[in-house]
DNA sequence: GAATTGACCGGATTGTTATTTTGGTCAGTT
DNA sequence: AACTGACCAAAATAACAATCCGGTCAATTC
């Protein structure tokens, strides 16, 4: 197995991770092709057998970031738990992913800054499939009477953006919370709602 | 009276309207002084007695646009109605206030495109001071138990971001939602949340 | 003589051209 | 056959010239 990797290193494998932290480290726009391949040991050409170009390789780490994600969702839901629950576990668990959270803040920055194009798609897209996951998720709990019916892309649009209101963009406003913070203040507006019961 | 205007023409009110209307039409950065001078009939010196830069004149034009809101918000409020109510009513008032947004919208996209700072800080400034309306008058209401306590100044920000996430930014997600939906897509999420009673 | 004006100034912005960087290729090496 | 890096054209950047614009103030008007 040591000699055989020895062999055929895994070409592939040693660019994405070069690439993905480069992405992380300095944007799209800022990652340069010789970049890559020098930090991936490998020959510029390399790359290219692989990916038809920058835009791809970029579109298949954020892929894998998009999986990671899914993954760490999926291995915490618990269907006999309420929905409420799930959300909130699931929620704790990404937040508490700094690392993987390096490249969307870091795309975040570029595309203020910047505007690269290519990097606001990305976000975009890890956007979309982010709302598509949590409104697959609400189908069911929906279904089963435990939060009112609605419609599930939009419900998960607002959910997502009060998440967002909570932590990301709302620094100016008020003060950095806590992850418990977050987590109470999202139960708060989001499930349960103002009106009094 | 004519004959007085005649006289003395209210400079300061000709240059204010000028450089409203071309704040409006043009963003921060592409109204020229020189223009607004034009615009209002005046030579440039005059609008330097009333105002000692284009800032200051840009602040006084952003305090009109919120004392106006604020003014709208006011008389369209009837203390003796609930709280849910009366917020839907202001809602729908200043969904329906498409002149007085030109000014916001010219603004926001000068945000998104060149990157004004100016424009960026006006933004927030009016943000600022809607969010410390609703607040306050969010008060009243949690004391009086119409709806549950929590912080006026969070909550007013999260009601703000719903508002908005419904109206200008979730354009490219969710298809523009007419002002019916608007108002009871709001009513959903924020007050009455996603919990089954 | 108070109010108003517009030519004028310097710093910022924009347009232009020269220089460098970088995504992508491919002949040659291993 | 897998891999490499010198090479190319196009795009980005830097350097510089030309223009624009916020702000001033001596001259003018009322």
């Amino acid at each position: 197995m040591t000699l055989m990797e020895r062999r055929t290193p895994d070409r592939r494998k040693q660019v994405i991770e070069a690439a993905s932290r480069s992405f992380a480290a300095f944007g799209y726009k800022a990652t340069t092709m010789d970049q890559v391949a020098k930090a991936a040991g490998v020959g510029k050409g390399t790359i290219y057998t692989f990916f038809a170009n920058k835009e791809e390789l970029f579109e298949e780490i954020l892929k894998d970031l998009i999986r990671e994600l899914r993954a760490v969702a999926e291995e915490t839901v618990n269907h006999t738990l309420p929905f409420a629950d799930n959300l909130m576990q699931v929620l704790q668990r990404v937040l508490g992913y700094r690392d993987r959270h390096a490249l969307v803040a870091k795309l975040s920055q570029e595309v203020r800054d910047l505007g690269t194009p290519m990097a606001k798609e990305g976000l975009e897209a890890v956007e979309r499939s982010i709302i598509a996951y949590i409104a697959n998720h609400l189908e069911e709990p929906m279904a089963k009477g435990e939060i009112k019916r609605a419609d599930p892309q939009l419900t998960a649009y607002m959910m997502l953006k009060m998440y967002l209101a909570l932590t990301a963009e709302g620094s100016h406003l008020h003060a950095p919370l806590s992850a418990e913070e977050v987590l109470a203040h999202f139960r708060f507006y989001c499930i349960e709602g103002l009106a009094v019961r």
